[in-house]
DNA sequence: CTATTTTTGCAACACTGTTGCAAATATTTT
DNA sequence: AAAATATTTGCAACAGTGTTGCAAAAATAG
């Protein structure tokens, strides 16, 4: 079990049922989920607005992750998830199987240091690579 | 010029004027554009419908290239540029401004090689690299 | 417990994606 | 070049997400 009380307690935001619930929900999952996928798995029958609120503040606090995988599809990740702390620290790549459609985290490989033009200031990536996974590639 | 028939003959579409416009636009373009940015350059009213629908027959048919910047921003490319042929044949990274919102190719650096874990295939990558220009950096 | 602050749900609108279908246009065949 | 065929276009329509304003409800501070 999570401590999502104080996740929420660190940035100040008040302690709702909905932001319990999609803590619990990103710390209880392996994949990244959609707005949808979080919404399915909500207890009650909540606003979207306001899902789609929560999403963004906790996003913008940082406890939440926002993978931007293609103009239809964007997943939220908990990074400091119970049995993977740390592991989100770096840099990463993500996966999308084009068959399934899960997203992960390949949080074992780390990506090069990114350069830029001289002048240029990075602030944050996405790196998403499409493809099929093996669970999909051994149903064929 | 460019050899806009060439391009649409060799996939076996037909030569409609917004197809060679989208193609003129973009191959004049040092950016990448939205779908918007390239609807405002189209000389005539098209339907938005039907620019969505050729957008996205050229890039299956892999004219364009889309970078997929975040849920609300999409941007194409043409890479065979007339001035730039060859420089987007490897991967590369993307460089979205995050206060002017240009998004240029950063075609002069090629990341090292995905390495995915055992039984995953590969079929395409999305990087994109959010920051500060340097235009905008110096405005400030 | 009360006052204050924050969050929620609802209505409303914007934009992109997406499909079906008939009219218009492009291509192929005679 | 005209007719036949294949492709594309514009329009209507609907879906999903993003986004805001506002009053009611819930959470937090005092
Ligand atoms: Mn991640
Ligand atoms: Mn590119
Ligand atoms: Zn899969
Ligand atoms: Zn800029």
């Amino acid at each position: 079990m999570m401590q999502t009380e104080k996740l929420l307690q660190n940035v100040r935001l008040s302690q709702t049922n909905m932001r319990k619930e999609i803590l619990d929900i990103l710390d209880d999952s392996s994949l990244a989920l959609s707005m949808n996928e979080i919404k399915l798995r909500l207890k009650s029958n909540y606003n979207r607005v306001t899902l789609y609120r929560n999403l963004k503040v906790l996003t913008e606090k940082g406890i939440l992750h926002q993978i931007h995988i293609d103009r239809q599809d964007s997943k939220y990740v908990l990074p400091l998830k119970t049995d993977k702390a740390g592991e989100h620290d770096q840099e990463h790549l993500h996966f999308k199987c084009l068959m399934c459609n899960e997203v992960k985290c390949l949080t074992d490989q780390h990506p090069e240091q990114v350069v830029l033009p001289e002048g240029y200031e990075k602030i944050e990536v996405n790196f998403v690579v499409y493809g099929i996974c093996r669970t999909c590639k051994n149903k064929n």
